[in-house]
DNA sequence: CCAAAAAAGATACAGTCTGTATGTATATGA
DNA sequence: TCATATACATACAGACTGTATCTTTTTTGG
């Protein structure tokens, strides 16, 4: 008899599933993942149990929907920031200082490099980045060796090792690190790179 | 009546103590600290819940206990591997791939760099490792900085950085990557430092 | 050597959480 | 408009954590 009589389905669903996720990034922000009970997501986001397992298979299901809306929002910044006529060696640069500044998004580096390891298993976590965040590594990496402009190593490991290197950067800003430091120290390491 | 009746208290702890301990491990190993209970650690180790809690506050301190075993393990490792006359530059490579031996005994690398940073929070597990792991490294580079060796950069970040590269080296390593090529990359990180 | 105290360990219980099963209301489509 | 499907709510079973209490073994002081 109200208007909410008039919601679609579509709406309704859209409308809850977003409310879900909200509360629960907000709670796996400030309690972590295991601190954080399903009675209290529905409770904030002002629903049931009941809408929650029906939109979600289970608790880590609606932790991974919340990991992948991140991945997807960093990189999306990182390509944004990131034009594709950018030379192989300025792009490593310019794209890693998009991923710092990204992951400053209040608790996100704690859920995506953190709590997602644990949850998630690395090697799902890995695939959800692998189409975003460290894509964009990897590409620069390669067209660099490919141009002759830093050494030859093998690409897997250097992907890691150095997307290791931004990720515990991003961590130690979120922590109150400074952001400039960081990053001098991440471009020592890529121009050491050069042969 | 039987030799058990003899055994004075100091072994009677010790004996459960380290049976809980071991249990803990393997558990935490197999199936990661969320998904192990605590009447499954002390089935496995052949005592009852109340010998759990009359040795440990709760679960998250024997996962502690377990993970300062590991630190320990693996920095007294590092220590024999590389003798204090050892040249700054060489002693980071040494004591760089005797980390990563070290990190290779079976579910070290999960228990260490993954499950822990999520249970006990990363300010906690750092203040374990400062004492151990990371030592070394830090003392290392600031030596070779010392000795004009390598660019001068903030000491902090730089060992952060250059300590997140060998923590995703060894778990690479755990899942079956090969340990040459992160140590290719890893000396190629180490040397691109020179001045 | 023995009784009392302390330490180690076992048992029992209350509270909370997860996931499922079942029930109800709202929207859709014939 | 009626039947069905979708969205959501309620109720329940099983499991786990941490604590409180109770028992057993060791220690210790007289």
């Amino acid at each position: 008899m109200q208007e909410k009589s008039r919601r679609t389905n579509k709406q309704r669903s859209e409308a809850t599933r977003t409310a879900l996720l909200e509360a629960a990034r907000e709670l796996f922000v400030e309690k972590g993942y295991a601190a954080t009970g399903t009675p209290e997501i529905v409770a904030r986001a002002q629903v049931t149990r009941g809408a929650l397992y029906h939109h979600f298979d289970d608790k880590a299901a609606i932790f991974t929907a919340v990991i992948e809306q991140e991945a997807k929002a960093t990189a999306e910044a990182i390509e944004a920031a990131t034009p594709p006529s950018l030379p192989p060696p300025e792009a490593l640069i310019t794209g890693g200082k998009a991923y710092l500044q990204a992951m400053q998004k209040k608790g996100r580096a704690r859920l995506v490099l953190v709590e997602g390891p644990t949850v998630l298993g690395r090697e799902r976590l890995e695939e959800i980045d692998a189409q975003n965040g460290n894509r964009t590594l990897a590409e620069g990496l390669q067209a660099a060796m490919d141009a002759g402009l830093i050494k030859k190593l093998p690409l897997g490991p250097l992907t890691a090792q150095l997307g290791a290197a931004f990720d515990r950067a991003a961590l130690a800003v979120e922590s109150g690190g400074s952001i400039d430091e960081q990053i001098e120290v991440l471009e020592a390491l890529i121009t050491g790179l050069r042969e």
